[in-house]
RNA sequence: GGGCCCGUAGCUCAGCGGUUAGAGCAGGGGACUCAUAAUCCCUUGGUCGGGUGUUCGAAUCACCCCGGGCCUACCA
């Protein structure tokens, strides 16, 4: 009988950012399951790889005056450091830009193209010369086909209900430059997964390959309704691979990002020998994903369809988790919640976060949050004062004369704790982490009390009872060991200082049904230091000064704002959104921004975006404005203050009313929006020039 | 507005149809002094978000409401 081979991924981070606290709650889960595997002496492979392709790379690179190969290169070699330094353990970490990813796309899309999913359409889609991008529907607006309504998006008419292509609109306007777009004729490949309805309700609804929570929102939000084709082509000039038999087509990011994983295997395979087949086609063989809830669509609906078509293994399960919240609430950069990676082991050892993360690990969709003061105190106190301490009371005592040479008897204790292996090892396998960390914490609260009973520091006085006292050691520093046994998949440092302390390595998880007896005990050295609540805050402080941009919730004006160096400006703003074509002055004319007056502005009761403004331009001019800033302001910080408005914008009838106008913003959005303001000295109603 | 998830002690969470609802931390009192002010014992604290049902029995199931999160739409 052959033995089982698991394959385990996480998801392929990004080449254009660094890894920060939240992605290691997926990394550190998915390497915790691996290490418990492995101890275990499974047939357990764990492969990774940087997701390079794409838009965001091209531009980044361009801005930078280098390559995107340079660029990834750099940002490769980042996050395989702090992998590293966090003990993240992979067996293979290959990258979405390799010749084994090109070829395995081209495999996939062969087993695509022979199962008929694929089909070429040339769309006429509206261009827009200015911007010299292709529109989007919603970059589009104008009167609708049906009903003659005015500025109209270009899927739908709001008035009338009616559903059109964007070409059909009357008088279409782009929304990015304001130029008319071009008819234009391009080229696009589509995977039709409708076609594949029939094994994705059987594959998401009836094994156990998703948590239920997961099956019913695929079921209710996508299944319930025809599956749209997946458009998976991009018109040059883009950064990934061209597609075969396609000039000028190029595959977009998300097709080949999943296959990077396959490729990572694929590596690792001609690495070490394999045979690449046992791992992606055996049914001998599961692979585990780990991914979290915000990638969920592609993990579960496109990619089962593109392995499936071409003949891969289909994941036995997908594990899901949720987001980091810290304190309660997003990460933040401004808070100084946004922590990265390497600011982190700056100031605080990467043991920590292992077990503060296991402890708060669940097999749900919930979001986990770190709090701060709890972070500091359950590691000081669970894993210094519990189970570090077991050793630190006692290991001394012991240094001479090492451990007894037979196990004397312990009222049972390591019989107990040998008997939890089976229940802990489920929540391991189960995910369930927190699970696994109160099971341990429970066993050290017993070893504790076993200490405190026996009063070794006592025994020590007395001569006579120096056969005791290495008893009374001997079992407290089982346990100990016991207990660092069942951590070792989180903890694999202490796992491995505790093999140096007892002479004896950890190597496997039946480990701990054995009690080691007769051998030297080391000269004890701390095992792990306390959290000080300076060196938390100081980690914040730091990430704090990364920050590129000023709270949002406390405006500041040019004279207060500290004096930020111009080189402290990262190319992340600019990168998220390319600079527009270039315009006319004359087009630039086109609009009259003003400055105004928020003389009104109150929330609007149904809607989660919109704040409704009353904008006064001076004398009696007023305008009533919906601006989609509510998570960023309250109307009270508004009132009162100057706001630049564009005020020759057609005003637009939303669900809530009409809208005359808008005002300017820079951000991202959400709870990232900066409104603009002149500098003191100017009044409502005059023009910006 | 539509969809999904969550709401249990001060904090973070377990329990998810059946004895007086639990843990860790924090708080209070005591013990000990080997240990990184660690440990051990005792202890305060909850109408399990609210309401209505189903049931012999509900934190646990159903429905409604309130509050939080995420996805989606409206962000001109």
């Amino acid at each position: 009988m052959t033995e089982r081979r698991i394959l385990v991924t996480s998801a392929l981070p990004y080449a254009n950012g660094h890894i920060h606290l939240g992605h290691l709650v997926e990394y550190l889960q998915t390497d915790i399951w691996v290490r418990f595997q492995k101890l275990l002496g499974r047939r357990c492979v764990y492969v990774c790889a940087d997701d390079t392709h794409g838009t965001a790379i091209m531009i980044r690179a361009r801005q930078e005056g280098r390559t995107e190969e340079a660029l990834i290169a750099d940002m490769q070699a980042a996050h395989i450091r702090d992998f590293a330094a966090f003990d993240i353990e992979f067996d293979h970490y290959g990258s979405t830009h390799s010749p084994a990813n090109r070829e395995l796309c081209a495999i996939f899309w062969d087993g695509l193209l022979k199962a008929g999913l694929v089909s070429e359409r040339e769309v006429t889609q509206l261009y827009d010369p200015v911007a010299g991008t292709f529109l989007a529907d919603r970059f589009v607006k104008g009167t609708c086909p049906r009903c003659k309504s005015k500025d109209q998006y270009g899927d739908s008419c709001e008035k009338c209900h009616s559903t059109y292509a964007p070409t059909d609109l009357i008088d279409p306007v782009s929304t990015i430059s304001g130029a008319t777009p071009e008819v234009r004729a391009a080229n696009h490949l589509f995977i039709n997964t409708e076609q594949m309805r029939p094994f994705l309700v059987e594959w998401t609804q009836t094994a156990d390959h998703l948590y239920p929570d997961v099956a019913k929102w695929l079921d209710a939000a996508f299944l319930s309704e025809p599956l749209r084709d997946w458009d998976v082509s991009r018109p040059a000039p883009y950064f990934g691979f061209e597609i075969p038999g396609a000039p000028g087509q190029y595959w977009y990011v998300w097709f080949d990002a999943p296959i990077g994983y396959v490729a990572a295997t694929k590596e690792w395979c001609a690495r070490t020998g394999e045979e690449f087949a046992d791992w992606w086609r055996s049914d001998k063989t599961d692979v585990h994903h780990f991914i979290g809830k915000d990638i969920t669509y592609f993990h579960t609906l496109f990619w089962p369809v593109m392995l499936k078509a071409a003949g891969f293994n289909l994941p036995r399960m997908v594990h899901i988790h949720g987001f980091l919240t810290v304190n309660g609430e997003k990460m933040s950069k401004s808070k100084g919640t946004f922590v990265r990676a390497a600011t982190y082991l700056e100031h605080l050892d990467p043991a920590c976060l292992r077990y503060y993360y296991a402890s708060k690990l669940t097999p749900k969709l919930d979001d986990l949050d770190m709090n701060l003061e709890e972070f500091a105190a359950k590691v000081n106190s669970d894993l210094v004062g519990k189970v570090v301490n077991l050793a630190s009371r006692t290991a001394r005592f012991v240094e001479g004369t090492g451990l007894a040479a037979k196990y004397p008897d312990d009222g049972g204790l390591f019989a107990h704790a040998a008997a939890a292996a089976s229940e802990i090892a489920a929540a391991y396998e189960a995910c369930d982490y927190n699970r696994a960390m109160r099971l341990v914490m429970a066993l050290a609260d017993r070893a504790n009390k076993y200490v405190e009973d026996r009063e070794p520091w006592n025994l020590r006085k007395k001569a006579e009872s120096a056969a005791e006292l290495q008893a009374v050691c001997t079992v407290a520093l089982n346990l100990f060991r016991q207990l660092v046994v069942y951590l070792a998949p989180v903890l694999p440092r202490l796992a491995r200082q505790t093999g140096e302390l007892l002479n004896r390595p950890i190597r496997r998880w039946d480990e701990a049904q054995t009690p080691l007896a007769g051998t030297k005990v080391n000269r004890f050295e701390r095992l792990m230091d306390r959290i000080e609540a300076d060196r938390v805050k100081a980690m914040i402080e730091s990430s704090r000064e990364d920050a590129p941009t000023a709270p949002s919730q406390q405006p500041t004006t040019a004279a207060s704002a500290p004096a930020a160096p111009a080189a402290a400006d990262g190319p992340d703003a600019l990168a998220a959104e390319p600079l527009a074509g270039t315009i006319s002055f004359d087009e630039f004319a086109k609009a009259d921004l003003r400055v105004a007056r928020v003389v009104a502005a109150e929330e609007v009761p149904k809607s989660k975006k919109l704040l409704r403004l009353t904008l006064s331009l001076g004398g009696d001019e007023r305008r009533n404005v919906f601006a989609g800033i509510k998570e960023a302001y309250t109307p009270e910080q508004l009132v009162g203050r100057l706001v630049i408005c564009v005020a020759n914008l057609a005003p637009r009838k939303m669900t809530f009313g009409m809208s005359e106008g808008m005002v300017v913003a820079a951000g991202p959005g959400g709870s990232e929006i900066y409104l603009l303001s002149p500098d003191p000295g100017a009044v409502p109603g005059q023009r910006i020039h």
